[in-house]
DNA sequence: AAAGTGTACTTGTCTAGACAGGCCTATGCA
DNA sequence: TGCATAGGCCTGTCTAGACAAGTACACTTT
C-alpha cells in the first residue's frame, strides 16, 4: 500500500459546518440583532477574510448568497450595505392540489362536471393567442379534500399544446398534472383575488351566492406560446394561502 | 513607468457576458427548449469544463445559482437533473401600501380610526407572546389610493418592541414603516383568504356587509419576540395579487 | 448466492493569487 | 480656486488544483 500525503486540508470536527456557511451565519446573526443597521456598511471582504482566516472565494460565496436572498446590497467599489427591508417578501409556492392534499394526510378526489370543445370568444382567444371562434378544450373539475369541495377548477386548453387533453380521466390525473407532463412549464402569471363565485359554482361547491372566495387566475405560457387558463376557485372559509419570510 | 506584465486572463470582448453566466444562460436554455425534460440527468461539471474551457469553479456557480433558482436538482456522487417544476413558485413581495401606491404614481392617505392601548385577550396575549390582560398597542387604520378606501388596517403592537408607537401619526408614516425603522424585521408568518369584512371594516371601506375581501393576516417576530399582528382587509373588488414565475 | 471490496464518477468545498473595473479622495498643478 | 490625476479600497470574476464525501457498479471472496 502507498503511504498516503498528510492532508493540506484539515477535516471539519462535525461540529462546525463549511467555513461559507459559518461567514454567512455571523452576517446573519448581525443583521437580525439589529448590529447593522439598514444602509449600513458592512465588513469588507478583507475584513472578513482576516477575521475568519479563509480565502476571498469563501468570503465572497457568504455574502453573494446574503445578497441573492436580498439581504445585502452591493456596490462594485464602495462595499456592502445591510439591505432596508422594507418588503416582506417571500417565496409563495402555488402547488398542485392533489399533491397539497395528500400532503395533509387527507383523501382527494375530483369530479368532472364538463370537458368539452367550444369556440373561443374574443377575450379567451386573445388570453391564449388564437384566433376568435377557434377550438379550444373547456373543463370544469371539482376537487374534494376527505368529500368536501375545496376547489372548483375552470381551465381553457390550448389544443395545440395538448392535443390528446379531453381524452385524459381527470378524476385519475388532475388536469395540472397533466399538462406539466405534456408541456414543459416555461412562465407563469397569477393573481390572487377575492370574489364572489358565479352561480353554477356556488352550486357545485355548496355554498350561498354570496360567500366570499378565493379566486387564484392562473395563466401559464411556454416558449411564449401560451399553454392553459386556469380559474381556481376555493370557498373562502375552507382555503387560506400560508407563508412565511425568513432571512 | 515600470512596464506592465502582460495580462494572464485576457479581457473579454464587450458582447459577452461572464463565462459563468454563459454557462448559466446556456443551461437555461436547454431547460426551456425541454432538452432536458424533467428528471433528465444533465451535462456534469466535468463535462462543462471541457465544453466551455473554464474551470470547475465557474461551472460551478452556473449550476449552483441554477439549483437556487430551482430549476435543477443536485445530488453528491449522482448528478444533477432537471427539476420537476411541480409547483409554481415565486417570490411573492408584500409591499408597504404606501409605496405600493405612490409606485403607481397615485396618491395615498391614511385616516386614523383608532389609536390607544388596550388590555390583551388570551388569543391576542399568545399570538403575541404576552401574558393575559397585558397592555398592547392598538391601531386601525384606513388607507386611500386617490381618496378610494383601498385597505383597513388593523394591528396590534407589542409596546416592549416599540414603546413610542402610539405617539406616531399615521397619517404621515405608515404603521409598516415606522416598525421596520423601530424593530428590525427577522421573520413574519402570513395568510392570505377570502372572507366577509366586519361591520365597522365594511362601514370604514364604503361596502357592503357581504362584499368579499382579500383579507391578509402578517405576523412578524424579530428573534423570537412577536413584534406585531396586522389584519389587512382589502375589497376584493378593487385590491388583487398579482405574481410571476420565470425561470 | 450473498457479502464485502475496490474503483470510477459525481458533487461539495476550499485555497492563494490574479486581473478588471468602479468609486473616492488626496495631491499637485494651473 | 478649480481641475486633472494617481492611489487606495472595494466588489466582480476567474484559475488550477486539492481534499472530502456520497453513489453506483463491477469484481472478488466467502
Amino acid at each position: 500500500m502507498v503511504s498516503t500525503v498528510p492532508p493540506i486540508q484539515s477535516q471539519r470536527p462535525a461540529a462546525s459546518a463549511a467555513p461559507y456557511a459559518q461567514v454567512k451565519r455571523f452576517l446573519k446573526a448581525g443583521l437580525a440583532s439589529g448590529q447593522w443597521a439598514p444602509g449600513a456598511q458592512m465588513p469588507s471582504e478583507s475584513e472578513l477574510v482576516a477575521r475568519f482566516a479563509v480565502s476571498r472565494m469563501t468570503v465572497g460565496r457568504a455574502i453573494r448568497e446574503l445578497q441573492s436572498e436580498g439581504l445585502v446590497t452591493r456596490v462594485q467599489g464602495v462595499g456592502t450595505f445591510a439591505a432596508h427591508l422594507s418588503r416582506v417578501s417571500s417565496t409563495l409556492t402555488i402547488r398542485d392540489l392533489h399533491e397539497e392534499i395528500v400532503a395533509r394526510g387527507h383523501r382527494h378526489h375530483a369530479q368532472v362536471v364538463l370537458s368539452r370543445t367550444e369556440a373561443a370568444p374574443l377575450l379567451l382567444a386573445q388570453q391564449l393567442g388564437l384566433g376568435v371562434d377557434a377550438p379550444v378544450f373547456h373543463t370544469l373539475v371539482v376537487h374534494y379534500e376527505n368529500s368536501v369541495p375545496l376547489q372548483c377548477e375552470d381551465r381553457y386548453v390550448n389544443p395545440a399544446c395538448a392535443p390528446d387533453y379531453l381524452a385524459q380521466d381527470f378524476t385519475q390525473i388532475t388536469p395540472t398534472q397533466y399538462l406539466l407532463g405534456v408541456a414543459p412549464l416555461r412562465e407563469a402569471q397569477y393573481s390572487i383575488e377575492a370574489g364572489p363565485p358565479t352561480a353554477q359554482e356556488a352550486r357545485l361547491l355548496g355554498i350561498a351566492n354570496n360567500d366570499p372566495c378565493l379566486v387564484v387566475v392562473r395563466r401559464t405560457v411556454n416558449r411564449d406560446v401560451p399553454i392553459t387558463l386556469a380559474r381556481l376557485v376555493h370557498p373562502g372559509a375552507r382555503y387560506q394561502i400560508h407563508g412565511q419570510f425568513k432571512p
